[in-house]
DNA sequence: CCGAATCCTACTAGATACTG
DNA sequence: CAGTATCTAGTAGGATTCGG
């Protein structure tokens, strides 16, 4: 079958569907707690020991964010010390494919991009 | 095949490489210019009016980065008055279907995201 | 241990006006 | 027609500190 036909799909309602969605899995930290998060239940100190350079700050807001789109689990067990684990939920787990084909895509193709930034001469100015 | 052993692409070299591709065609515009231009050739105004809401800045920032990065041809005709046309090279081509398995998977899931984010009561504060 | 709250900075995108 | 220049507002993300 034909991209044409399909990049309806992008273009659909002027791409703000998408780009929603886009916006949410690109803020830098999304697509990398879940695929950390697709070894398996984690506690938040692991989380961000396993995210190299990740704050505090911005590990908590995104599995909050991650939360409330139900794409991960949060459950928090009542002890001392508190003990709160996450994990992904079915559909969390169903982003993984379409992540992985963009991933290939990108590993496949950076060298190609790189040279071609590299060899990049702006016509006019700069 | 599992996804165990894939999401290293992912996480790969703590996510920089396929972040710094994320970042590229998550900038609001790229997804969509390059969807568009799936179609065929245009020039920069037919582009700039099948683009609703594209400004004339954002849609010359946005060819640049994909020229640069060789995803898009850009080709000067020299004359009076001036003509340009944009039109994707097979790497921007091949940008295409793994786009769609995302906007795939983005569209399929919108309503579950929605839901849950219309069911999202946050647990402490807030 | 797991956050929340605050402050701060840099970058992005939009509007508008001007040019070869 | 196909841009460039300038200005501005909004936001993402980092550092730090405090609380349960």
């Amino acid at each position: 079958m034909s991209d044409y036909e399909h990049t309806c799909l992008i273009r659909g309602d002027g791409g703000a569907t998408l780009r929603a969605i886009l916006d949410q899995i690109c803020n830098k930290w999304t697509l990398l707690i879940v695929a950390t998060l697709d070894r398996g239940t984690l506690r938040f100190t692991d989380l961000h020991q396993q995210i190299p350079g990740i704050s505090q700050r911005m590990l908590t807001l995104t599995l909050r964010n991650l939360e409330r789109d139900g794409l991960v689990a949060r459950t928090v067990y009542a002890e001392v010390p508190p003990r709160v684990e996450y994990e992904l939920t079915p559909v969390g787990k169903s982003l993984i494919p379409p992540a992985l084909a963009l991933a290939g895509w990108a590993i496949e193709h950076v060298p190609h991009i790189e040279a071609s930034r590299a060899a990049y001469q702006p016509k006019s100015g700069r």
